[in-house]
DNA sequence: CGTGTAAGGAATTCTGACACG
DNA sequence: CGTGTAAGGAATTCTGACACG
């Protein structure tokens, strides 16, 4: 369920190397509220391999010449698709659970 | 090839904290050639996630009284065997591949 | 708007050593 | 042998601000 790509455990220097990004963008992209990392007992930022995937996509984008907020309405679209999705598939189970009885 | 599981990317107080080792026992089971992390240029120890399972691993094994040298012969055994594996593997792929001329 | 940078401080990690056993 | 700890220093990260545009 919650594999290795999605434990916050990596250093924002780590995710700084490994994106090509410099630290101060991905700080950036954090606080248009693009990027979520957990934060450690004293604060630093700890990010998963998920979100290493997404700052690339996200510098992709800006590359592109889209703006953080056009971004961060993106994510949300795909959100709520997730979540119509997860709602129908729910609503499928519970179909199919009545139908057993 | 190399996923999420190998890239060293997860410094030492998270490791210890995933795996419940203090930091004291993580550095010296590597003293003792048991683990081996990456180093960022300033010299940090970078961890992958197969060296969180590997870790908890060797202090299992310690926990039941196997000593470090022990267990490190152990390992070498397995790799030995992996060697093994790997070459028979590529013989049966040689002659598989002589096979179809 | 998105990003670089210098600034000062705080959190993290490093090594070598002493301790116990 | 395996591990804890205090010590001093170095590497890493943090925030808020100024700059440019």
């Amino acid at each position: 369920m919650t594999s290795y790509k999605d434990k916050k455990v990596i250093g924002i220097g780590i995710v700084s190397e490994l994106t090509g990004l410099s630290e101060r963008k991905i700080r950036y992209y954090e606080e248009r509220k693009l990027i979520f990392p957990d934060r450690s007992k004293g604060g630093t930022r700890k990010y998963s391999f998920g979100d290493v995937e997404r700052l690339v996509d996200i510098a992709n984008k800006i590359e592109d010449g889209m703006q953080t907020f056009e971004i961060r309405k993106e994510e949300m679209r795909k959100l709520k698709k997730a979540d119509v999705r997860d709602k129908m598939l729910r609503g499928q189970l519970n179909a199919a659970f009545k139908m057993r009885k």
